[in-house]
DNA sequence: CATGAATGAGCATTCATTCAT
DNA sequence: AATGAATGAATGCTCATTCAT
């Protein structure tokens, strides 16, 4: 009975991502949100102006919350950590939190200019704060002298890709730490014989 | 008046592949669609049962014709000829097609869980494809022996993510050749210093 | 089978002058109109782009319509023959057309302010009409010289009283010559004993 | 805190006149009336059992209290200046309370056939006293032996076509005392030449 | 008494699809 | 074959009303 403030919202949140994950912007329905929530359709409204709204308070949420998941990953000193880290949590975080990798990876429909400039701008952050760390691990001589915006397109299109992979072609199960540890050796040595 | 027999169903495949590259499955209207094809929207329905299956058609037309172009690639005999080609050309193609580059680069919205597998049957053929020309390379001794799966995404989800970069941030202006080049080497060398 | 073209249009006007005299704008239903009407809700909406549109197209076809009904009035060379003309044809209007009587007489909730302006600038018109022909009335010394916009006002006012009480009290009875000549002799040599 | 009895229900009844006028019946929200009065929405319910009752009552009431002023006016003793009081008063009263006038003086969608038929009887309750002075100023023989019901309509229709002008043109400026001079001469002497 | 968070019935509007011509 | 007028199912959103506190 004496729930937090914000539980209803919080409530609200959590049965859009489960809906908007399972059938995408336009295919979720305000009144199967509101009753996997447990609240009445006009509840939904109490808390969001819109459906877009909620979207997009939502992604903004989830991308955010992700992001700090992954800004301890910077703190790791040398590259090789670092990137057997970030594969392994990125893909863990996956593997935990489906649903938000569904929404999180996926291309969204255009909901509207200024929501898409703001994920696109949410995106190049992470984007960039890859590139500085690699910027940073190059001074210190352990990444070759390669464009840190390449490579750190390389690492988040490796991880997309296998995100893809793993939670797209559902049934598939596997090991996050055996993966990122092979994943991190790829990048750092490449593949050529 | 003598056109040739298809005609209309390749105006309205052109028409559609605009239409939804600019707006996406769910804004994209039959109406618009016809009235940019130059017909009827009740002509629409002569060539395709629904929009659903319109869509699913004009995804894979396009997906096929880009594995096709993409073939001639794997011609290449070295595996630095096929990794430098192999990004140029996509990149060549998705700078000369950028509505098709909108459409396959995009994850579509759950339209249909059966239109959903097709699509993931014709990415996961580009995939083998591509491991399987990795797993020759490797019996050549031109790659050491990672798994192929691996490094077919490593290289997909690198073009996807040059592809993210370079057609959704839609002002940014490039050279497919120079990238290329840096791409494959990245590829083969790996980052590590 | 061979129906006119703007069947349809003229089918839904009708309907929705009987809809929404019948209930007022506010609770006239789409749905209401289009069952009315015999066609489709969809159709509704290819003649008409909203609701308001609809009323506001309604609102001004009908002023006009009564106007121009009354425009013949203006023809009678005499101030007495034109009064009584002018009430007994008015009268008889709204009896035959008590819907729309029930449209024109009331006023409507600010649907819009650009409507409101429109239907402002009609009735005004009206007034400028009459006013216009009792100048000259009095110019030929039929009218003594009093303000023609206070006594367009005095007109247009009788008018709208008579017609509340004989189409608002639906069940009275009445006989339209009778009331327009005893109107007509009120208003000439007014009350005073 | 000490307010007397009733007080919120004033309030109430203040701040829906505001927003009634403002707005029309349809267009007012309860959440606008709560907060125009300083009270919560629940409040409203407290005092009132609906919108429409609300509504009702303030309708009522302030028909009430607008016969109750034009009461005095019957006291007058001869017709002249009985018509002439009551165009000065009716005018005056509309202009210091001018989101009274509108309305009084508007026809209100068919809220409901009981309101519909309370407001009639109201109006039509001010006719009868309109035309029980009438008929004893005819007997009198201040009146010319017309019809009082039909006198009571020319005067009250000629007062609400006054009022429309004046309040629904909304920048007009005007002294009640000249127009209401000017408009009792012509309902006791007509227009006539 | 007072409140406002919660509710869901109700409705305008859209648009894929059909079918008479 | 080609068309587009006609259709109605489907859904986001509003707001009067209730009731637990």
């Amino acid at each position: 009975m004496t729930r937090a403030t914000g539980d209803k919202r919080q409530q609200i949140l959590a049965a859009a991502t489960e809906i908007f994950a399972a059938r995408g912007f336009y295919q979720a329905k305000i009144a199967d949100i509101a009753a996997a929530a447990g609240v009445g359709k006009g509840t939904v409204y109490e808390y969001f102006r819109s459906k877009k709204d909620l979207f997009q308070q939502l992604l903004l949420h989830l991308f955010n919350a992700h992001l700090d998941h992954l800004l301890k990953v910077v703190q790791e000193p040398d590259l090789a950590g670092f990137l057997e880290r970030l594969f392994r949590e990125s893909l863990s975080y996956f593997q935990a939190h489906q649903e938000i990798a569904r929404i999180l990876l996926s291309d969204h429909p255009p909901i509207d200019a200024a929501t898409q400039r703001l994920l696109f701008a949410a995106k190049q952050e992470k984007l960039q704060r890859m590139a500085a760390y690699l910027k940073a691990a190059a001074e210190r001589g352990e990444m070759r002298p390669v464009s840190p915006w390449m490579a750190a397109n390389l690492i988040a299109g490796f991880i997309a890709a296998l995100g893809h992979q793993l939670f797209f072609d559902s049934d598939m199960d596997f090991d996050p730490a055996a993966i990122a540890s092979e994943a991190a050796a790829m990048i750092l040595q490449g593949i050529g014989g």
